[in-house]
DNA sequence: GATGAATGAGGCTTCATTCAT
DNA sequence: AATGAATGAAGCCTCATTCAT
C-alpha cells in the first residue's frame, strides 16, 4: 500500500514537472510550483533527487530511452524496413495524442544546449538507426546517400518538428488527423527512399 | 549636451546575450553575467528594455525579422524555384560560419514554448512561402503535395536543426564542410522537387 | 510532521517593521534590515506577505482594527460619555508608555497619502463615534455642534499628535506624565463639552 | 533672460517635488519621474542640491519659514489675539485652495520622523507663539492653561489636520466650503478662549 | 549652464534546498 | 517516509548620482 501511494507520488511529480518545463521552461518552473501541482511536499524530491536540474535531467533521459527501447522492439519484429518507418511516425503519433506532454518536452529539452542526451543512450538510439539502415539496404529500400544522421534527423526529429509545429502555431489547423500522419509520412518517405 | 547612446555597447549586450543564452539557457543566463561578458554596467539594459524577457524575447524578433527580409530579397532576383532554395540553404550555411551563436540563438528559442514568433514577422515568412510555392508551382518544379507549411519545415527549420545537430552532437565529424551543405541540399530537394 | 510556524518569528518581524518604519520611514526602511533586526531570514516574510508595502499595510490595519474594537468595548461598559472620552485618552496613554513605537506607527502612516486605512475598520470607527456621539446627546454633556468627524479628529487625531510632538520635538521636557494626561484632556473636554 | 529661465526651472522642480512627494511618498518619487514632471534634465538638481534629501528637507525647511514668517507678519498688524488667530485659519484655509499640495507636503513631511524642522525655525515659530500668547493674557481673552505647545497643536496642527482629513478621507463631503472655515474657528476658539 | 547616457550599489523578491518534526 | 517552515544565496531591477558633451 505504501509502496503504491509512492509509485503514485514519483508519477505525479514526473508528469508536473514535464507539464511545467514544457510551459515555463527549466528556469520557469519552480519546484514549488511543481510541488504543488503534483500535489506532494515541496522537499519530497529531494528524497529521489540530488537537484532540480538532475530531475529535470533524469526525466529526459528517461524519456530518451523509453523511446529507444521502443525503437529495438520495432527491430526484432522483422518487419520491412518501409513498415518499421511507418510503425515508428505511427508511435509517435500515438505519443502527441495520449501523452502529448511528453512530446513537447522532449522537443523542448532536445534542442536546449543546456541538456545532453547520455552516450549510452545515444549509442543504443544509433545502433538502432544504423541496423535500421542496413536492413533498408538489404532490401535496396533506402537511399544509398542516407546516413545515420540523417534517419535521425528525418525520422525522429523531423516528426516531432512537424507535430510542435502544429502545437505551437497551426494549432488553428485543429487537431491532428490521420491525414496529417499520412502526409509526414509521405514526406519522410519520399526523402528516405530509393529512386527507383 | 549629454553623452549620445553608444551603439557598441547595445551591439555587445546582443552578442553577450545571444552567447549566453544559448551556452546557459533563458533562465541560467543572468542579468549580471550577460553585463559583465558585455562590459556594461549591470543596469544598463533596462535603459532600452523593460526586462530580462523583453529584452531577449526582442532580439529574437529581430533575428527573424532579418530573416524574413532576407528572403524576400531572394524572390525580387528573380531567379529560379530550385535556385531560391539554393540560396536559402547557402546563407544558413552562411551565418553557421559567420555567425553560428545567432544561428544556436534561433535553434534554442524557436523550439521554446515561451518564445513566440510575432503574428506579423510569421505572416511576412508565409507570405513570402507561398509565393516561393507559386514559383515552384510555375515551373512545375515543386511537388504539389508540398504546403508552406511543409516548406517552412523541411526548409528552413530542417536546415536549422541539420546545423545543430552537427554543434550539439556530431562536433567530432569536425567543421561544417561544402560536402554537408550539398547533402542537405540533395535531402531538401529530393522532398520539394516534383518527380518526373 | 514539519516545523510549527513560530509565532515569535511574526512578532519580531512586526516590532522590527513597526520600529524601523517609524524611525527611517516606509523607503528606509529595507526588507535587508528589517530581516535582521527581527533575527529572521531576509525571504522570510514572503512566506507570510506578499511584498513589503503589503507587510507594512496589513500591520497598520491590524493596529488600527485593534483599536476599534478596544474602542467598542468601552462603549459596552455603559459609562458616561465622559468617563468613556476619559478612558479613551488614558488607553492612548498607556500605549504611548507600554508600547511607543505603535503610536509612532500610527502617526507616522495614518499622516500618510499612501497609506490608507481600510473601509471596514473605517467605518466600524465612525460607527463607535456615532454611538459615542449619540451618547454624549442623551446626557446633554456634548456640545451639539460636535459631528462624528470633529471627535475623530479631537479625541484620537489630537491625542496622537498631542504625544507624538512630546516624542519628536519636546522631548526635553522629559517622560510624559500624569500631569500631561490631565491637560490633554482639560482640552479635549473643553471643546467637546457643552457648555452650561 | 536666462534668469528667468532658471527661476522657472527651479519653481517647476520644487513644484513636482512637493506633488510626487505627497503622492508616493519620500521614498516613491523618483529623481527621474520628479525630472520628468518638471521638465527638467534629471541631473539639473544636482547643480543646486546636493541630493534628493536635502533638496526635500530645504524645500521643507523653506516651507515652514514661509509660514513663519507669515505669522509674525500678523503679529505686526497689532490686530487682537482673537482677530490673529481668525487670521491664521483664514490663511490656512488659502493655501488649501491656492496651494494645496504645499498644504498636503506639509502635512506629509511634518509627521514624518526622518524629517525635522531646523531649531532656527522652530524657534521662531514658538517666538511668535511665545507673543502670541502674551497678546491674549494682556486681553484676558486666551485660557490661562493653555501653553505655547497647546497653541502649536490646536491652531497650526489642528488645522492642517482637519483639512488633511477632508482631502484624504471625507472628501466625499466636497470641496472646503466657508462653513468649515467657521467650524474649525468656532472648535480652536472654544478651547483657546477664557470662559467669562 | 544644462543634459541625459551610463553607472553600480543596493533594494525587493524568488526559490532551490535543508531539516526539525 | 513525508512534510513544509525556514533559510539565504542569488536573481531581477531601480534609482540616486556622476560626468562627458
Amino acid at each position: 500500500m505504501a509502496r503504491i501511494t509512492d509509485i503514485n507520488r514519483i508519477k505525479r511529480l514526473k508528469d508536473s514537472t514535464m507539464k511545467l518545463v514544457v510551459e515555463k521552461g527549466f528556469g520557469g518552473a519552480s519546484a514549488a510550483m511543481i510541488a504543488i501541482d503534483a500535489k506532494v511536499a515541496s522537499g519530497y524530491f529531494y528524497m529521489h533527487y540530488k537537484g532540480k536540474y538532475e530531475m529535470v535531467n533524469s526525466l529526459l533521459q528517461e524519456v530518451f530511452q523509453e523511446a529507444a527501447y521502443k525503437l529495438d522492439e520495432y527491430l526484432k519484429t522483422e518487419h520491412s524496413f518501409i513498415q518499421i518507418v511507418e510503425e515508428i511516425v505511427d508511435h509517435i503519433f500515438l505519443i502527441a495524442e495520449k501523452d502529448p506532454v511528453k512530446l513537447k518536452f522532449l522537443y523542448v529539452l532536445s534542442n536546449d544546449y543546456s541538456f545532453v542526451i547520455d552516450d549510452e543512450i545515444r549509442l543504443n538510439v544509433f545502433n538502432f538507426l544504423k541496423r535500421l539502415k542496413e536492413l533498408g539496404q538489404e532490401s535496396n529500400s533506402i537511399d544509398p546517400e542516407i546516413s545515420e544522421e540523417d534517419l535521425y534527423l528525418l525520422l525522429l526529429v523531423n516528426s516531432i518538428q512537424y507535430i510542435n509545429l502544429r502545437f505551437k502555431f497551426f494549432s488553428a489547423k485543429g487537431e491532428l488527423t490521420h491525414a496529417d500522419k499520412e502526409h509526414l509520412l509521405y514526406l519522410i518517405q519520399k526523402v528516405l527512399i530509393q529512386n527507383s
